[in-house]
DNA sequence: TATGAATGAGTCTTCATTCAT
DNA sequence: AATGAATGAAGACTCATTCAT
């Protein structure tokens, strides 16, 4: 995994999954009907039934697959890195801006749909959630030691950080005018400027 | 208006479009049953649809209001600015900021229910929102010609503006730890840098 | 009541639960859906939602207010009694035998549909159906020590008399070969000689 | 046959109708679903389906069988009299209280899912439970001739005899407190005086 | 003005049953 | 012989909405 945190393939998502996420992605969870799931996935409501016990378990499986993809990534782009914070912060927050990209649609439900899952699991997704934001706010503090960044909070500016690169699920549509390149420079770019990245060579900016 | 842009009361939604607003933000839109808004606002079924003809109307109703005020404020404070770019942009940022800050669930609302809404209905929504950002980069771009801002794609950042602002109204909570002045000065300096303004007095930064 | 407890007039059920004892007994509680009941009563079947919330409590009301009416009347026969236990023990097991015959569905329906019971409305009932043959073995103890009955297990015998009543259900029909009071004459006496009552002038027997 | 009426060895049901049995015993037919007798019985579903045509099926084979049993034990028990209408009685008697004790699980299928029966598959069963009371009231009604019953009413009697042992399968429960040879004497006295029987040595009693 | 009562259409889910393998 | 996968029909229940009062 440490090689290729900057490939996102096809997920893996079986048909069930698949339409589940597109339904979801489209009307939500509670405008989603099984029957518009099934009918998506080809099945019919109990042959969806079969594969999956409940719209809830959609829900859950679709979002905790999309989770663990981008926890796996995101820490396999801090291990990959430079060694310094700065490069921890580059690498993770790329990371979060490619997933953005490759899973616009399971990236806008996990975070659209957090209220529509049972607690436990919605527990399990924001603890991700944070650990993610974790990730970037600890990189950001020892840059800010080891004179690479000047930011007065980093956690707070780690929430910024993370709330951008999720916002790209919002209006990013493959094959649009924008390529995918630019727009992880540039919110990279934005991301270092939010977390104040002393740079000699500035950053790429939007 | 041009000279309070800055302040947001008590909103002027009436018992049943509060209760439906609350609904809508705690349980989403197709989440949010007729008569659990009838309950919150302590009416009838019947005496709820006696002041607002549908569900869908009441979306309408409170995502209307809310773009309204969102808009007046935002123009209030570009028309009051200082005249220079970097002042209006400064001033419509703010606007965006405390906007977030007072309204948070119509905010919320407005912007996870867009799916929601009839297209017509939507259709002016996304024109607000478009003049919305259309305000923000033209303002960067007019700095660019200033000297004022480095911005090398003024579109792409006023909708990273937009998107952080809005971000906002996913994690505040009145009453948290933080102080909504604080709040506005820390993303004020969040939008400048991404919108690559260039500072002689530099910004607070988060 | 003390009065009048050989009297069963008519039930007082409303239409849904009247519909569902019927269905109910002809069906069983499973064998029952809810369109059933809805279509006997009259209603569609939101409007029967509307009365009661749920099939289950349509069999909770149904058993409760049978097991009511039982005790009551039970209760007002015992009271009623001339002070001998064997007095008394005539007296309720009248009144069982006439509940049996005059609410025919009501208790087959409550001895049938026990299983089909929530566990804390299944365990009043319990209690109910205990207190009842708690009646008659204490009658049929007393009795033992007055010298009016000769029965070594006064708890066994109040079981076998309880049953053998409540069977009555089973195949009683109203305008049926039979006269309900030869019935109640009948039973009475099946139950005196299963509690073993010492008779001068001998009960009528089947 | 003859010889060993009065015993009930383990019971030929192979592992779907045990399932079967198990579940409408607990649950009812209409609350038993075929996955559940499939799960109870170790089998997939299509492999119940395999030794079974249907759930249908399935009722009728285990009510039947229970029948089958209880018609052969009676008549062997019957047959195995002394000769004497009142050894008839005891015998044939004796035999239904020894099934509902032995058969606990198939007698009360067999009385509580008549209804969920074929009707051509419920005349047979309808069939079995006449003849069976027909032999109990002619029985008396031979004892009323030859002096040792005195009974008005020997059909009647015979119900109430055949419902009273069919009530045992409602609360008995093997390794409870009372003893199957106790109760076996103590219900054959009960069933003695529903009848008339006129005693010389009383015959014991509850 | 306000509401108890009602409903057609839809919700999620499970049913008994079958079939390709 | 045995099963994973499938399905039309039905299950209980709720939806947004209306109407008589």
């Amino acid at each position: 995994m440490a090689a290729d945190w900057r490939e996102f393939g096809d997920d893996t998502l079986n048909a069930p999954l698949r339409a589940a996420l597109e339904c979801f992605a489209a009307h939500g969870y509670h405008g989603t009907s099984i029957r518009m799931v099934a009918d998506v996935a080809g099945l019919s409501v109990p042959g969806l039934y079969h594969h999956h016990r409940s719209k809830q378990e959609l829900l859950n499986k679709v979002v905790g697959a999309a989770m663990d993809e981008l926890l796996a990534h995101t820490r396999a782009a801090a291990e990959d890195s430079d060694g310094t914070p700065a490069g921890r912060f580059d690498n993770i927050v790329t990371a979060l801006i490619l997933f953005h990209l490759s899973r616009r649609q399971h990236a806008f439900v996990a975070s659209t749909e957090m209220r529509s899952m049972n607690p436990e699991v919605r527990a399990v997704h924001v603890a991700s959630r944070d650990e993610e934001q974790e990730m970037i706010s600890s990189a950001i503090a020892e840059g800010n030691e080891s004179g690479e960044f000047d930011c007065p909070s980093p956690v707070d500016a780690a929430r910024a950080v993370s709330s951008l690169c999720v916002s790209i699920a919002n209006w990013y549509r493959p094959g649009g005018a924008l390529d995918p390149n630019d727009i992880v420079a540039q919110y990279l770019g934005f991301c270092r400027s939010i977390a104040g990245r002393l740079d000699d060579a500035p950053a790429p900016r939007g």
